[in-house]
DNA sequence: CTGAAAGCGCTTACAG
DNA sequence: CTGAAAGCGCTTACAG
């Protein structure tokens, strides 16, 4: 039913060896010989099959990526950046997510995924580490897309937490205020403790909430300042759903935004711009690290040596109307 | 290097054959027997081969994707609904984008990625439907998720564009608005004019303006629409993104949402929640969407009939602020 | 410049 | 219940 090699072989008069140069393109083949074979594979439409090609060569040409729920505000971002820089090496992508918990790992390592790619890009590995980790030391290439938390075994692709904290709080004691309510992600996460740390650096404050990245966590946060009668001038918020959380509350407390309380995101999904006001926040160039990532992963695939360090990226202050 | 199904029967003192009979859950293996192959497999750390194992077969156990660019706000939540539904029945997702527009496709059709899967699903097939069409011909199962078009040819899951647009228009007379702007997207699409006919059918009107699907396209067409002279009382837009750029233009010339002008959209991105005031839309079910549309290519896989007509899911009325 | 043959790691009749 | 052997569709030394 098929066309396979051997039928274009047949139909051109050559030997499957031939064809097989002709497909790779190397150099050594009579230029009118090639030319009939490459008439007759368009002729029959022939399309090599991946999976033999694979298991001839040694490897797939296929790289995997594991992701949180694609549902987060930035996955799409990241994905493209994926994508973009994989299709254009002639690689594909094969995707997985951990949204199913344990399962989804399991079906990920399990036989029927497993040994399918040559090698991995994770995004946030929490919960995923072990398993990662093992697969690392079995030998498979991994690249680490992390802005959670520091796995310094891994080549990995990051931002700049620390100073995007840091700018976020030089911003706002520019413009006059110093009364900060800074909304956290986890502790746990690395990137949460340099947003931290960047921002305290600038502008110490006592004011700590930790909220998990929801908006309805910005929002009680917020309320719960509000109602110990905190007496604060604007809001830090680690991630911008929380801040859009934050930004209901205050405006829900009657408060202004940017008059009475300044608002600072993180983030620069595509919604901090609808907000009312739009949200001023530290963009993270999620698409740069798809890109970076999935590069820094094929070039460790064409032999290269991993860098030595983290590959990070700079955060930018993007201002609106929520603190000018 | 890497452990294969030899070793494993080596180790075992058993037979390849039995090794692959453990592998796939064969009934007719003895137990004790089983087990020691089980013990090894785990203690050797093997996983098959996937290219191996599809090659053998026939088939992949791996479907492909082909997507418009993954920033569009809705096809995270599609994105996750075929992958889950994927993952649960042990396949592989390869994804695609056409958003380098004909290298993407040659691309995706070229040798290396072609043949990698069984099947595949197809989101807005526009641009690519010709290349679609001819593996179809083929022989490759494909599904559509189409809201873009209309292409009976192919199994496909879509929404109630026609209903939807007259849930808007009732919505909207119930609540005594008769002077309505209708921002629709490129009329070549199907499901545009679905939408269009759902909403004059109810609501006639002579005021259209032909958007793009981007918020710009949504603020110039009311721009214009107010700079001409036009008393409207109310707008329906063919997605959120051209009604949050209609909010904008409203409120910039100092109407009130939704004293003065009510406001629908259509999607429910997660974005529509946010703006001032949040939109009502008409939400498309993005992730059942993605669950059936794999569902339908699993079945197909299965060997199971297509369905006669396109599987339609409903769309929902979602009530907000701009058009209480 | 070209081809015969072995091999990649599995599965699957077939035979016992 | 188990195994030897052929075959899936390619690539790659090796020989000419």
């Amino acid at each position: 039913m098929r066309v396979t090699i051997a039928d274009v072989a047949r139909e051109a008069g050559v030997s499957k060896t031939t064809v097989s140069r002709v497909l790779n393109d190397r150099a050594d083949v009579d230029s009118v010989t090639a030319a009939r074979v490459r008439e007759v594979i368009g002729a029959l439409g022939y399309v090599p099959s991946s999976g033999a090609v694979g298991l001839a060569r040694g490897r797939s040409r296929t790289v995997a990526m594991l992701t949180p729920p694609l549902t987060w505000p930035w996955m799409g971002e990241v994905l493209q950046g994926v994508v973009d820089t994989v299709e254009a090496a002639g690689y594909g992508l094969l995707l997985y997510t951990c949204n199913r918990g344990a399962e989804s790992v399991a079906h990920f390592t399990g036989q029927v995924s497993a040994r399918a790619f040559d090698g991995l890009l994770v995004v946030e590995p929490e919960g995923t580490l072990e398993t990662i980790t093992a697969m690392y030391r079995r030998g498979l290439p991994v690249v680490l897309v992390d802005d959670r938390g520091h796995h310094p075994d891994f080549p990995s692709v990051g931002t700049t937490d620390r100073e995007g904290g840091a700018s976020a709080a030089r911003h706002l004691r520019d413009s006059g205020r110093g009364r900060p309510l800074v909304v956290a992600g986890p502790t746990a996460f690395g990137c949460v403790r340099d947003r931290l740390d960047g921002f305290l650096g600038v502008l110490p404050t006592g004011l700590i909430a930790e909220g998990d990245f929801s908006e309805e966590s910005g929002r009680a946060a917020v309320e719960r300042a509000l109602a110990g009668g905190a007496r604060i001038d604007s809001v830090f918020a680690h991630n911008d759903l929380m801040a859009a959380g934050a930004l209901r509350a205050l405006r829900a407390a009657g408060l202004r935004v940017p008059e009475d309380v300044a608002v600072v995101g993180f983030d620069d999904i595509p919604t901090a711009r609808h907000t009312e006001p739009p949200l001023t926040t530290v963009r993270q160039p999620m698409r740069a690290m798809g890109e970076s990532a999935a590069r820094l992963l094929l070039a460790r695939l064409a032999g290269e040596d991993p860098p030595a360090g983290p590959l990070v990226l700079p955060t930018e202050l993007v201002v609106r109307g929520s603190a000018p």
